[in-house]
DNA sequence: GTAGATTACGTGACATGTCAAGCATAAGCC
DNA sequence: GGCTTATGCTTGACATGTCACGTAATCTAC
């Protein structure tokens, strides 16, 4: 087991090697790619990556509206901070707030006019970031194996994580 | 082009179906891995998964210590967030703050003995939930190409991103 | 050397996220 | 029904992150 230096010993009890190169790429990808997305939408439609989830979330949703939970397992966030979040953008007018009829302890957050347009807006933009970004450095042979590998992990982390899973997968 | 319901119509200019299937899986794994690490740095050794970031960076490196400048190009951050957050940490112990040598306008992010010791009792356990949560779900004909891929999404990312890029790749 | 840029940070105001606690409704149970 | 427990969410205090701006050291070209 050759080292070539022997100073920067990495960490006790770490990763092989083949999953210290995997772990290292995904991190750095990770760190970088928050970061550019936030930006983007920032500068481009005045929006966080946080809103951005939200919309998203709710506008893929068949009827546009969600219950806190509910919308807080689909993007991995805890409720207070989606209540904290959901209230901020209902003052913004992106998103309406309401008592669900079923059961009244439970709050509908729904994707409002104003937010629908301006998540079709903001959307090209960061579909074009994405594809620039991300997909621009994938060749498309390695598509198929990244999106197993990846739904493999979520599956996982539905399995073991702490988080509730949402409702559909 | 066959669809079988109408309602939830994605979004205008999206992806194509092999890249939608990639990035809703990255985007699903991205946000729930985030939050359950911090949870379990948080809840196993008082840390903050922004704390975790600074000291493996500072602990990978030859000196363990490096300007705030080269460290959050490092670890993708904004100057001003690492300034603020060094001092937080400064302040518990975990990293000591100095005027470089060479350049008096620098300041020096050094890791403390005791950020040491912290980073090396945090890291078994860290590193044993991405074992659980990440490679749990990957078989290991798969971390090769997976790595490829994030490392040409990183390659790309570094050319093309509005980040500086760090010193040493 | 010195005026004007550039670079490296720090700071303060404010936006956002977390944690612990609380409140109201619902569900179980006798 | 009434009691206990569970669930769904909100809140307030506080930790953290961002943005715009300020300051100081350094560099560049006279």
């Amino acid at each position: 087991m050759p080292r070539k230096r022997p100073a920067p010993e990495p960490l006790t009890g770490w990763l092989d090697e083949e999953q210290q190169r995997a772990w290292l790429a995904y991190i750095k990808v990770q760190l970088r790619l928050v970061y550019e997305m936030n930006r983007q939408l920032q500068a481009d439609s005045r929006m966080s990556l946080a809103d951005w989830d939200v919309l998203t979330a709710l506008g893929a949703s068949e009827s546009a509206s969600m219950t806190v939970t509910a919308l807080a397992a689909q993007i991995g966030w805890e409720r207070s901070r989606l209540s904290h979040h959901a209230k901020r953008m209902a003052s913004r007018g992106l998103v309406e707030l309401a008592t669900a009829d079923s059961d009244r302890r439970a709050t509908e957050v729904r994707l409002s006019a104003e937010g629908r347009v301006t998540l079709e807006q903001a959307a090209p933009g960061h579909v074009e970031l994405i594809k620039r970004l991300f997909f621009g450095g994938i060749p498309r042979e390695l598509l198929d194996p990244l999106s197993t590998a990846l739904e493999g992990v979520y599956a996982n982390l539905l399995a073991h994580g702490s988080l509730p899973p949402p409702d559909s997968l």
